[in-house]
DNA sequence: TAACCTACCAAACACTTGTTAGGGAAGGAG
DNA sequence: CTCCTTCCCTAACAAGTGTTTGGTAGGTTA
């Protein structure tokens, strides 16, 4: 179900690739500064250096321009998530691959994943937006799966709430899109160890 | 400096508190749900079963409105806050009631909260809503100085970056409020408990 | 009864919003 | 040179925005 991003275009702009990308990313800088709803298309435009009505020969629409900022990035998170969940890892293993692997996203789209942050919830009840939920859903199943495989294994904690551990650490990575800033102190890998260090220390099972 | 509420009011309007709070709650709600810029005064209105106009015989203004739910929240919360801080209690003990006031005050003020999470970044450059930076500055130095508090008097880890335990304990404290309903299966109080004991065991020392 | 206050409505205001239509400059291809 | 494509501008549009002004129904006070 990735075909987000390149289903229901009706109509292709003329626009080369290069351009449209250099726009977007333009446009999500704006989006992820002032939120979409309070972003207009006229900021977008001055940004880019050019005028409102300018940009509509690129895009279709402002909504199409959030659409394929959040589809492109989610289709590029779940090839990553695929990749990880597939590797036959066990719990722990895939926990500290998903964690590291949603730093460095964050560290590559820190823009897309701001607006995401801020905008997903109220858009998924837009029906245009039925992915997000859809790819929510199936982020929940990933976690909570790899959770509770933990929980049977004996290397996460049983005496935990197992959907309160779940938006536990979901949101204690994702919340990090709204203060990191790329090429500060720490890489994302960095964060990533520091992140799981405390996290694990709390879930992980301790015997002694 | 908790004066940001009853500050520059230039003209007070005629109704009565009552009203105001009724009409601010159901503000709240949409405000919330639909993020600020995206709600309209004729939706609120709408939800308060008027017309848009009316709303001005109690407001001076939508941006008023929003002043008075997010400063209106964070007096009460530092009214709490103050209280525990002036408590004398150790580093661990500081931080378990800070937690668990902040669960209580997403229990009670969840509309303030989810807008306050949403929309206080932005907001902050505005110059009119400069308080709430400056919460925001208290905000961390109160909690930075418990974590370091604790460091010092060995109850938490020393090869920690600070700064990072502290947006983690901090995120993952008020993000709660995107998922949290009031009534749910579990308490505030609860969820504090559990909070904790995930955040606790990564962060406390460990002896063994 | 008369004066008054509270709480709202009706109707409009100036402005901003996303979007469209037509045109034109620059440059490469034939 | 001419054609064509790419990219942007100028100028406007209809709809929606926050807000104001004047009026009015109903209850309370005198």
């Amino acid at each position: 179900m990735p075909k987000s991003s390149d289903s229901d275009h009706k109509k292709t702009t003329v626009s080369t690739p290069e351009r449209r990308e250099e726009l977007l990313a333009i446009a999500a800088e704006v989006f992820a500064a002032q939120g979409y709803n309070a972003t207009t298309v006229r900021k977008i435009a001055d940004a880019a250096g050019m005028l409102a009505g300018s940009l509509y020969y690129h895009f279709d629409s402002k909504e199409s321009m959030l659409d394929e900022i959040l589809s492109g990035f989610l289709d590029e998170l779940w090839a990553r998530y695929d990749a990880v969940l597939g590797a036959g890892l066990g719990p722990r293993e895939t926990l500290e691959a998903l964690v590291t692997e949603s730093f460095r996203e964050i560290d590559r789209h820190l823009a897309a994943v701001a607006i995401y942050q801020k905008e997903s919830k109220h858009l998924g009840t837009q029906p245009h937006f039925a992915y997000l939920v859809e790819s929510q859903q199936k982020f929940e199943k990933a976690w909570l799966g790899t959770l509770e495989r933990g929980v049977t294994a004996k290397v996460f904690r049983a005496d935990l709430d197992v959907r309160l551990t779940y938006r536990f650490v979901r949101d204690t990575v994702w919340v990090a899109a709204s203060w990191y800033r790329p090429g500060g102190r720490h890489s994302p890998e960095e964060i990533a160890r520091q992140y799981l260090s405390m996290v694990l220390e709390g879930i992980a099972l301790h015997d002694s």
